[in-house]
DNA sequence: CTTAGATTCGAACGAACGTTCGAATAGTTC
DNA sequence: GAACTATTCGAACGTTCGTTCGAATCTAAG
């Protein structure tokens, strides 16, 4: 067979690369943004590989050469979706330490990286259950992971102020705020990042913290 | 042609019908049910009439008679859901007065028949955009319908209790919190819609009401 | 029992689906 | 220019899709 490995080839730079990576990992980049314009639009199932082909300008079978199946495609734009929000929420986090402080920037981060690539995260939001098996898995291990940092930094918030309530149904609820808004942001009308994270900040935050404080003793 | 007009059929009770409308409606209820499920478990571009036909036991040109298209059928199932729950929430406001009260009984309503009846909420949450045209329209109604109720109740609530808060991103942020449910409730580990409610209620509504108050004089 | 309408179904339709294959082209190294 | 690899593509594969049609069966009324 003439076609390389998989996608999963490992990029093999001479020198330090600069930007490029080889010539098959920009072109499959290019790819994905393309099919994630087109996910977005009419979702994984309802998106053909015919309509991949037109968005890309490259043949049906052309694309055949840069993915192996329109499932593992998918894979690739969520991992890479999830995988870069993660990254810039642990940079972000790092030296800071007011707990309030960590879940606005974990709110502002989540949210300027939705209305920057609004397609990608409607993709990863709204196709979250489109993968299979071994595919599933690994983004759910992502995903886990994302969950547990959230967690980590209410518990965090439930410790220094002495706090009572349903992690779970805290972190579930912000979730819930903040991935909803693929349904409705509109850039013409609606604020910026920015502003959103604030307003939404202020309405989870100032939530959890008028309420019920626990006892000193713990009862 | 010896089908009957459509599903749209008015059902042509004798005297007070008991309970069961006519065979033909009891029957297209059925179906709707099953196709609920299907809907709920492979997405409505996912699942095929084959796999409508096997889960309702009907064969796959026998559904033919009940529905025009697998459109229509996604229609039905939608309009149905969202006019039962506003239909409800009508009911319950009628001789409340407390806005906060009000907003109280919004989400008690809403997490009550979203945990009644999941699948049915899934696939209006989820399958929101799959209808086209004039399906969608008639749907995005009732929506709209619902959605501006929600927002009359808030901003009764920022009168009444001189706040200062974008309307739009509240109801929005609320119904995030709320229809994300979908994603993760497990009715083996988390907890009921009252209390879910209750959480709900009191994150978001102490998260409005902690906020700036609005001067007197408007400014 | 007869008859007419309501309901169900097996079989098939053409279209669209994801994927494959071998040949053609483009790019790079001698 | 020759030789080799990397990339692209037209054409087709077998399967599944939503939908239709005419005949069969069931139900209820006369």
């Amino acid at each position: 067979m003439a076609s390389p490995s998989t996608a999963t080839r490992v990029p093999r730079r001479h020198r330090a690369a600069p930007v490029p990576a080889t010539r098959f990992d920009r072109r499959l980049a290019q790819i994905l943004a393309h099919a994630t314009d087109v996910f977005c639009e009419k979702g994984y199932e309802g998106a053909s590989m015919r309509d991949l082909s037109r968005a890309s300008g490259m043949s049906l079978a052309g694309l055949y050469y840069y993915f192996e199946s329109k499932e593992r495609l998918l894979f690739l734009i969520q991992k890479h979706t999830f995988t870069t929000i993660v990254q810039r929420l642990k940079s972000r986090l790092e030296g800071v330490n007011d707990p309030e402080q960590k879940i606005r920037i974990f709110i502002l981060n989540h949210l300027e990286y939705f209305l920057a690539h609004p397609a990608s995260m409607k993709v990863l939001s709204h196709e979250a259950e489109a993968l299979k098996n071994g595919f599933a898995s690994e983004v759910a291990t992502i995903k886990r992971e994302y969950y547990r940092i959230c967690v980590g930094l209410l518990d965090e918030l439930k410790r220094d102020r002495g706090l009572q309530f349903s992690t779970r149904i805290a972190v579930l609820s912000l979730f819930g705020m903040m991935n909803w808004i693929y349904t409705w942001h509109n850039p013409r009308v609606d604020a910026d990042a920015g502003q959103l994270a604030s307003e939404m900040g202020d309405i989870f935050l100032r939530g959890l913290m008028t309420g019920t404080k626990a006892r000193k003793d713990g009862r």
